[in-house]
DNA sequence: ACCTATTAATAAGT
DNA sequence: TACTTATTAATAGGT
């Protein structure tokens, strides 16, 4: 049988593919190269990154380190006030919606992992057929063992604390405001709800959940 | 004394480099690359893609076509959907949802944004600096709506019920994933976005095209 | 999805 | 920050 001599790589135009079924696969091949070099850019230089994708046909794809909504959230933090000329009650309205998101995202970041990670456990031999992680980030969260589910756990209990501590400060007057603090109210949300989750690879150096994002609540 | 006899280029594991220097050198390196990657595959596929790009430092950089805010827009609106559903197999698909085509009808317009975006730039001179150096937008608020956080508050506490149970339920592993996407409909075009859209600031409400929004390390 | 021949990206060095 | 060059990484076209 023949050889593969394959024409190997050619040189194309970057240009509208009118192939349906060839820009089907060229999408797929680049965006899984994009995400891959925005992981790699992560891990690098510590930035943080969110890309969203929209098809032509409306279904998005994200990639997000730690997670979209918060990095989207804090872009669009700062639109505004650049917009408006720094009117306090928009900078105080976007901070405060941010804030809620950032939290609301994470639990439900955490909440999402654990239900797909549940709903998996049933149908993962069929889904795997079609499926080959190619990177870590992308792992399922399916391997989640005692221990992770553990840590898991531990991560909302800071969580929780975060948000408690947060109620009741707020039952306190206090002051705000164009101060730069490095973070937010719960600027710590560091705490590794996502590395217990991504604990499904190799090549991790850094922690967080390099993934894809949902959204939540 | 001249002899160039480059080591060429050197693999590199992929963790967090530890040289300023050089750090700073990748990042921009890289940054660029993806953007780059991004903006083909725009051109190629005809989707719509939005980068936000955190530095340590806290700048920002993002790419956009047709611009970042109208797609964050997106998926924020698509975002409560996903939630309200929480059904595990249309978030893994919406999630990996591929899809192509689209336009490139959208890279004209993009070509006349970069124009827009230049005059501008002179302009947006002044906020650049100011952006630069705080991160005003994520002062420490401790507004949090007391409600809102008896919301979050009730949610981690179930959040954690699940979690538990969870734990005791769950020893089962498994990997995951699948992949497709159908396809939308669209013409064609054939320009070259990429290097010409440098933009060159922050500016943010209405601009923000095909164009790298930035500042410095 | 897997294979290669090629092209594209890029780590070092200037 | 912009070139240059040697290599590695990404991928277009096929199977």
């Amino acid at each position: 049988m023949a050889k593969k001599p394959s024409m190997g790589r050619q040189k194309i135009k970057i240009e509208k593919i009118e192939v349906k079924n060839h820009l089907q696969v060229t999408f797929s091949k680049r965006r899984s190269g994009l995400f891959k070099k925005a992981s790699e850019l992560c891990t690098l230089c510590g930035v943080e990154i969110a890309i969203v994708v929209f098809s032509p046909a409306g279904k998005v794809f994200s990639f997000g380190h730690p997670n979209v909504e918060s990095i989207v959230d804090r872009f669009l933090a700062r639109s505004p006030a650049l917009n408006t000329n720094n009117d306090p009650f928009q900078l105080i309205e976007a901070q405060r919606n941010a804030s809620v998101r950032e939290l609301n995202m994470q639990l439900g970041q955490i909440l999402n992992e654990l239900e797909m990670e549940r709903k998996r456990g049933e149908n993962l031999d069929n889904m795997r057929k079609t499926n080959q992680s190619h990177y870590w980030w992308e792992a399922p969260v399916s391997k989640l063992g005692l221990d992770e589910l553990e840590q898991l756990k531990d991560a909302m209990e800071e969580l929780k604390k975060n948000v408690t501590h947060q109620a009741t400060k707020i039952m306190n007057p206090s002051p705000i405001f164009m101060s730069n603090g490095p973070a937010g109210v719960f600027d710590h949300y560091e705490t590794k709800p996502s590395q217990a989750i991504v604990g499904a690879s190799n090549n991790v150096a850094a922690n967080s959940n390099f993934g894809y994002c949902h959204g939540f609540f």
